[in-house]
This record gives C-alpha cells, sequence and structure tokens, in this order.
DNA sequence: CCCTGATTCGC
DNA sequence: GCGAATCAGG
C-alpha cells in the first residue's frame, strides 16, 4: 500500500500542482497567454510569479518562437540579492506615508489585459476594451500656474510654448510619486515609447 | 507608471 | 519542488 499523503491538509491551499492544473499551465502557456493571465485563471491562491516558475521547472519557455529568438541578454553573474529576514529590523519613524495596500489583481479577474493579446478566447474579444479617444485636459485659467508659483505638490507638466506669455503649468494636485498629476503622470511615462528601435 | 518573463535562493 | 523577491527589458 502507498500511504503518501502530500502535505497538503489544514486547509493550506499549498498550490499543489495537480497533474489538472500543470496541463491547464501548459495549455494556456502554449496559446500565448502571459503568466499573469494564466495565474488569475488557475486561482487566486496562485500569483504570476508561481506560474512561471513552473514553468521555468517543467521546461517550458519558448513558445511562439520559431526560428527568432530573443537574445535575452543575460549577464550570467548576479548581484546576490539578499533577502530581508529580521521582522523587527527597518520600522523606523514613519510620518504618515504608509504603505499603498495594492490588492488589485488576483481578486476577481478583469483587469485591463496587458499587452499579450493572442489566444482566441471569445470571451476575451468582446472585453476588448476602446480608449477614450481624445480625452484631453483643459486647464481654467484660474486654475494655470506660472514657473514661480510651482510648489512640491503641484503638477509641473508644462503646457503651451514656453517662450510664449501664454505658458504655464498644469498646476492640479501632483501625485506623491511624481512631479506630475495622475493625468500628466500617465501621459509623461506612456507615450509611444513602445516600438522603439 | 504599467507590464512582461528570467533568475536566484530560502524555505 | 515551490514561489517571493528581485532583476532586466519593453
Amino acid at each position: 500500500m502507498k500511504d503518501s499523503v502530500l502535505t497538503m491538509v489544514s486547509g493550506a491551499q499549498s498550490a499543489g500542482w495537480t497533474d489538472e492544473r500543470v496541463e491547464t499551465l501548459k495549455k494556456l502557456w502554449m496559446e500565448g497567454l502571459s503568466a499573469s493571465q494564466i495565474a488569475g485563471e488557475l486561482g487566486e491562491g496562485v500569483t504570476r510569479n508561481a506560474v512561471i516558475g513552473k514553468v521555468h521547472r517543467l521546461k517550458l519557455s519558448a513558445r511562439a518562437k520559431p526560428t527568432n529568438s530573443t537574445p535575452r541578454a543575460r549577464p550570467a553573474a548576479r548581484p546576490a540579492p539578499r533577502r530581508v529576514a529580521s521582522p523587527s529590523a527597518g520600522m523606523s519613524g514613519m510620518g504618515g506615508a504608509a504603505a499603498k495596500a495594492r490588492p488589485q489583481m488576483a481578486a476577481s479577474r478583469p483587469q485591463s489585459i496587458g499587452a499579450t493579446a493572442l489566444a482566441h478566447d471569445p470571451e476575451m474579444e468582446q472585453q476588448l476594451y476602446v480608449a477614450p479617444a481624445a480625452a484631453e485636459l483643459f486647464i481654467p485659467e484660474d486654475k494655470r500656474l506660472s514657473l514661480l508659483q510651482l510648489n512640491e505638490h503641484t503638477c509641473k507638466w508644462p503646457i503651451g510654448d514656453p517662450l510664449s506669455k501664454d505658458f504655464y503649468f498644469c498646476g492640479q494636485h501632483s501625485l506623491e510619486t511624481g512631479p506630475y498629476c495622475e493625468f500628466h503622470s500617465r501621459r509623461a511615462y506612456h507615450q509611444v515609447d513602445k516600438k522603439r528601435r
């Protein structure tokens, strides 16, 4: 008799990779779904890291790479990423910053699908999102700021010709994470940086 | 900023 | 074997 009972008890879903899950993983991975998408499909207890890890262990990886392989620049050397150990370490006097809780994904599943748009899932097709075309931001005159009026909390996105007297800055409340307001922050970083060569 | 996969290494 | 943390690229 064999009584090999894995340590998956006590209501602890140790993300046991059952044959079934592995199959699903393989299938979705081969279909071109991203790791995070697969993770979301497998369940909430599965993260994209878990998926990627498993994929590598299974010796999977190359999927839609017929002849062209991306020369993953592998420096071979790693700066040995140390991991935080002492649980009672750190924790200095934090003013009010506090940690940003972001329980986003892993919960439901919708979430805008990233760039990976391959699989011909009928369900996904109807979820295609159409960007809200020209949703420009108009700043009323009384909200516009000159260079000297800027401070740490004003959006520093320039508008107009710097040489013109009509030049002004957005001036809306900027994010803690950057010099721009939410709107312009996305603009600044999300421009046409894709497909650059 | 968002995202992607790749890798390492403590558990 | 597993996956969080981290790295690296887009």
